[in-house]
DNA sequence: CAGATGATTCGGTGCTCACCGAAATGTTAT
DNA sequence: ATAACATTTCGGTGAGCACCGAATCATCTG
């Protein structure tokens, strides 16, 4: 305790941001990060076969996410679940992702190759949609005039009619802390998808109404008949956005 | 080429997350792209000095953040100077610093206690206005209606009038990819502040107007007294805003 | 209760990398 | 030209850590 400062203690804190980096910087702990970007809850021995390191190794790797903040964690029984800890820490690593290089990753098999291209199609992003289809939307209600870009993104009246007729509830006051419309970087396409609170709505909502079905332990979304229609006759998108085969890839410099 | 996948290699491209946290992930690194968010170019020897580390070892730092994209560099004859890339990277880094857990500096003289009390209670965030004094300027614009939270953050009407009457020239149709209202989740005091397109053409204003003063080699700004009647005439706001030693800094568990 | 299953603890190994100092390179000042 | 300065290159050292396998603990099933 010194004269200068009496009642304060003589440390400060300060955000160790190469801490929360050094959870991120080993490849298998972001390979598990970025599954989990799913926003489901994965048991420990999944990851550990996902990201085909031994189970002690995942128990390291899970013990250091969790206490890091990054991961919560439930236990059920003999089983250890783990999920994101919560919205913004998916936000944040979808920016992450968005900023970082590309590494090339070799295509082993042709179930790889299809996988791959569904992925691209479309995938979810924590809690709503991502990949062409997650971009085509954006682009789509935009064009239509339900979003503006006229000071930042926001939703339009014309939006908010849109979102009631189809019945999706309104996530304003309920999610009052969070952004109500927001972007994220896609890691795929370089271009921008909806999140925030009116993506996530969205997305529940063509999962209820059968638009779109989710692929057990990925981040694959399906495209149903009913939800092509959906999309076609709600939003006008075109087929390229619509049909994973027809889903372009660019190259990439 | 396999007979599956004629026109595309054999290889997909993955956003390489670890590679990018790696180069956060070292506390000098660290350091380094905490001290650019000041927003200015510094050299290598000042940042040498800045992390405590030989000079041979900061270049070291700086080939590998440079080339990993997260730092730009310009050389001036024998010197080198560096920055943050761009906005997007200073936001990232904001919100990552946000999310990350606290750790305990010493304190060791009183000269670093002052300092610290300056930074808390107003400093630079890249290019827009933290600590104490951005969070009481974000509260006191929501409540007097400039700007809304009914769908997501958005200038109002009375918003955009109130810029225009103080002289603030609209970033709207310039910045047209950027967010025009955005907030910051700031590490000192745990609230956010306003960031985005507007927060920083007011922070400009506010420098030219010379409400505020930016100290060299620091992030630390010095409210000078036309700014303090500027902000109580403006913006009402509070004389514990106003005032570094007024600054509460919450003890934090 | 016995056997199977999911997760954890622990010891040991090998690799990566942050760091420094000394010498070298290139630029500005006297 | 010579001196001072900013930065870089390089070799070597030491510490941290991702990984595995074997053994152990806890839980569920027959």
């Amino acid at each position: 305790m010194n004269r200068w400062d009496a009642d304060n203690e003589s440390v400060a804190e300060t955000p160790d941001l190469a801490a929360l980096a050094a959870l991120l910087a080993d490849r298998t702990r972001a390979a598990i990060c970025m599954a989990l970007l799913d926003g489901g809850a994965w048991t420990a021995g999944e990851l550990a076969e996902y990201a085909a390191v031994a189970p002690s190794t995942t128990t390291e790797h899970l013990n250091l996410l969790v206490s890091g903040g990054l991961l919560a964690e439930e236990r059920q029984g003999r089983r250890r679940y783990v999920r994101l800890a919560g919205p913004d820490t998916a936000e944040t690593l979808e920016n992450l992702a968005g900023l970082a290089p590309y590494r090339q990753v070799p295509i082993r098999s042709l179930a790889e190759a299809n996988q791959r291209r569904a992925l691209h199609h479309a995938r979810t992003c924590y809690d709503h949609i991502a990949g062409a289809l997650g971009v085509a939307i954006l682009a789509a209600m935009t064009e239509r005039g339900l979003l503006a870009r006229d000071y930042g993104l926001v939703l339009t009246g014309a939006g908010a009619q849109w979102l009631t007729a189809l019945g999706v509830p309104d996530a304003g006051p309920s999610a009052a802390h969070r952004a109500h419309v927001r972007t994220c970087l896609d890691w795929t396409v370089r271009r921008q998808h909806l999140s925030g609170a009116v993506g996530a709505a969205l997305y529940r909502h063509a999962l209820d109404r059968g638009w779109i079905v989710k692929a057990h332990a990925t981040r694959i979304l399906t495209l149903t008949e009913t939800g092509r229609a959906a999309f076609r006759a709600q939003l006008a998108l075109p087929d390229a956005a619509l049909f994973p085969s027809l889903t372009f890839s660019p190259p990439r410099g």
